[in-house]
RNA sequence: GCCCAGGUAGCUCAGUUGGUAGAGCAGCGGACUGAAAAUCCGCGUGUCGGUGGUUCGAAUCCGCCCCUGGGCA
């Protein structure tokens, strides 16, 4: 069994993350090269490829990649499973003695991988679905309300005003019979424990910004409309439940709204832009306050950035 | 030129009978233990268009001026 390691990559929407891993990636070819691993949580569907920006075939030649568009809008992904299935690549991929690099945007995936996550086992879908319909049909506050008669603990930890997590606390309790306060106050071990180099990239505001903007024109112009609106039939013919994580991706609510008429092109487009920059500051508060003990760094060169990182990767000896 | 309706926070607008202003959105900060591109929390001093007046006190009443939209000429 080869030595265990990997590189972590995360940063904000539109930083330049999957670039460099890409050019980190080729670079590593005669250390024994690297493959690279999917860490976004909505990369990881099927379906809508350019407004999650995954990478395309000319990117997935270039190197090694995993997890990217490998499970169906209607079968769901979550922390736990993805962190589940990481670190048996990572340890895979450690094995054929290339190196991995986890890339993406989500910070609950890396935490859950590094800092382990309870081992709550699967929700029965029925009582998922019962929950879902009981907090449609009486709203949070009262939820909150039921949920306090079998789980206390848990209900003094949330507020009713909190629809996912009382839902989470909800489920859990019902499916598990135990309370999720419980099961997190309980250790869990990481689900990667190898040598890691952790790297975060922190673009400065403006520039971001821009970006995305840049970003979200690009979309259009690869098609991303077409793409959704194919989406659209297709859920529809499937009967996708509109609850389902792929349809909350960023921009596309504003987008489907210029599709069928309920916004104007302006309106839309600023509404998509809004959305992003706010998805990408929230990334950003998370890396600044969840992610301490990561390198951070802000070059925004992307030329330089691949040096400083090589630089930062054969310092580290994450390849010897 | 005349008549209406407006000019209040970055934007859209509230503001009761005069007691020096507040919502939504945006923005900023924060939280985050299994659908996290999610979900939630916190943060509101702004020549109330300008100016003169009435008043103890004016976003609020009166005069004049400026600007925007609509109508009549």
């Amino acid at each position: 069994m080869m030595r265990q390691r990997a590189l972590l990559i995360a940063g904000p929407t539109a930083s330049g993350k999957s670039a460099l891993a890409l050019r980190l990636a080729e670079a590593l070819a005669p250390m024994g090269g690297a493959a690279i691993v999917n860490a976004d949580s909505m990369q990881v569907y099927r379906e809508l490829p350019i407004l999650t920006a995954r990478p395309g075939v000319a990117d997935l030649i270039r190197a090694p990649h995993h997890f990217y568009g490998f499970r169906a809008a209607d079968e769901p992904c979550s922390a736990g499973v993805w962190a589940a299935l990481a670190a048996t690549a990572i340890t895979e991929i450690c094995n054929e003695g290339r190196l991995p690099i986890l890339v993406g945007g989500t910070g609950l995936y890396f935490r859950a991988l590094t800092e382990g996550i309870a081992p709550i086992p699967e929700i029965d879908p029925a009582i998922r679905a019962e929950a879902r319909r009981e907090m449609a049909q009486i709203g949070p506050e009262a939820f909150h309300a039921k949920l306090s008669q079998i789980d206390a603990q848990m209900a003094a930890r949330l507020r009713s005003s909190d629809p996912q997590r009382l839902l989470r606390a909800w489920e859990v309790r019902q499916s598990t019979g135990v309370s999720l306060a419980e099961w997190q106050d309980s250790p869990a071990p990481p689900l990667f424990a190898g040598q890691m180099l952790h790297i975060a990239l922190m673009p400065e505001r403006e520039e971001l910004y821009a970006r995305c903007g840049e970003r979200l024109e690009a979309m259009l112009v690869a098609g991303v409309l077409r793409e959704i609106a194919a989406f659209e039939e297709m859920a529809q013919a499937k009967n996708l439940d509109p609850d389902l994580p792929l349809f909350r991706a960023v921009g596309l609510a504003p987008l489907r709204g210029l599709l069928y008429g309920a916004l104007t092109p302006d309106e839309a487009l600023l509404q998509a832009r809004t959305a992003t920059r706010q998805y990408a500051k929230r990334q950003m508060t998370w890396i600044r306050n969840q992610m301490i003990a990561w390198n951070k760094t802000n070059t925004q060169d992307s030329e330089r950035l691949f040096h400083e990182i090589f630089a930062l990767i054969i310092k580290s000896g994450l390849t010897g």
